[in-house]
RNA sequence: GGCCAGGUAGCUCAGUUGGUAGAGCAGCGGACUGAAAAUCCGCGUGUCGGCGGUUCGAUUCCGCCCCUGGCCA
């Protein structure tokens, strides 16, 4: 089954894991899957830390400028995707290489989400309408009387569960028991962590950002996107955005989008963590003289 | 030099009419089945500036000293 082993590069953000995909890529003519929730969006480049156009002409790259910043995006359509291009790839005989640090589409890739009846659209839009005003706990009570099992769970799990549980009259615990085909493939990991110097690299690369003109970006973004479009989530976005308002010192919203940016890479390493499952995992320090060489046995390794 | 205000967690500060202290942020740990760079849950990490004095007991009261602001010289 080695033919449906799919090598995945992924670690937390700004860790360099990009530079060690693109580097693979080219050496073995493989094309990139982007695992990215942030790069699919057009016209959010500088702050997702998009490929620029040479990498773009020098590698193959799927998953990156597919989605309008209106559009919320979600793991199942991205595994669609992704399923899609493997094949195509495959076709012409090109390597697929997964990377990125978005790991609940990856596992969505190799775990692949249950079946869920489509929701009708206007009902939905109904009931968002008056669950997304409710406090927390409020949206926690009702999802505790109508799925107990994911009332521990965030706002949007709390608001998804309601409205699965209200309008396809089924419970997303009851949904998910019933699981439907295994996936075809499999992950072979390479997880890119430098351990404690990745702090330093966030600050390095939120500095190089700024002066790569993120800021003329998001005033671009601002003149033409509302306030609520979902791409506006992606961090440090909204911090830049009130700095081209005027609220806010170009200073100070560097901060805070360093600190930002390391809490959520802390998450990731919690997701990496625990998330994995049996997965074969080859962790390697971007930073340690044998590097490279680690890289190029996992590459060997894994073919 | 004199006067005033401060010195408490990594930061900003609250508080204890004397019984060794708690918020926000930061940090740490965790959850995660179609918004995931999202959304949530848990955890206080401390010579209470220093040295003496009073007291059963001082971070708190008293004295001296050190440091930081401000005002007056």
């Amino acid at each position: 089954m080695a033919g449906n082993r799919i090598r995945v590069v992924s670690g937390p953000t700004a860790a360099g894991k990009s530079a060690i995909a693109s580097a693979l890529a080219l050496e073995y003519g493989a094309a990139i899957i982007s695992a990215d929730s942030r790069q699919i969006y057009r016209g959010f480049d500088i702050g997702t830390a998009k490929p620029d156009w040479s990498e773009l002409k020098s590698v193959e790259h799927v998953g990156i400028d597919v989605a309008d910043p209106l559009e919320r995006f979600s793991a199942s359509r991205w595994a669609a995707m992704a399923i899609d291009s493997i094949a195509a790839l495959r076709a012409r005989e090109v390597t697929p290489l997964v990377s990125g640090g978005t790991g609940f589409y990856i596992r969505a890739l190799f775990d692949p989400l249950s079946v869920m009846p489509g929701l009708d659209g206007d009902r939905r839009r109904a009931l968002e309408h008056f669950l997304n005003p409710l406090p927390l706990a409020e949206l926690r009570r009702w999802c505790h009387a109508l799925d107990p099992a994911r009332a521990h769970l965030g706002r949007y799990q709390l608001v998804r569960a309601i409205e699965i549980a209200l309008l396809v009259g089924m419970r997303i615990s009851e949904l998910q028991a019933r699981r439907g085909p295994a996936s075809m493939l499999s992950p072979a990991y390479l997880l890119v962590d430098p351990g404690p110097g990745l702090a330093r690299r966030i600050e390095a690369r939120v500095e190089a950002m700024i002066e790569r003109g993120w800021l003329d970006e998001v005033r671009l973004l601002d003149s033409q996107l509302p306030d609520d479009a979902p791409a506006w989530k992606s961090s440090g976005y909204r911090v830049m955005r009130s700095v081209a308002r005027g609220e806010l010192e170009l200073s100070e919203a560097r901060e805070r989008i360093i600190i930002e940016t390391r809490q959520y890479a802390k998450r990731q390493r919690t997701w990496f963590r625990h998330q994995l499952g049996d997965a074969p995992v080859t962790r390697v320090d971007p930073d340690s003289p044998d590097c490279q060489a680690v890289v190029q046995r996992w590459w060997k390794e894994t073919s």
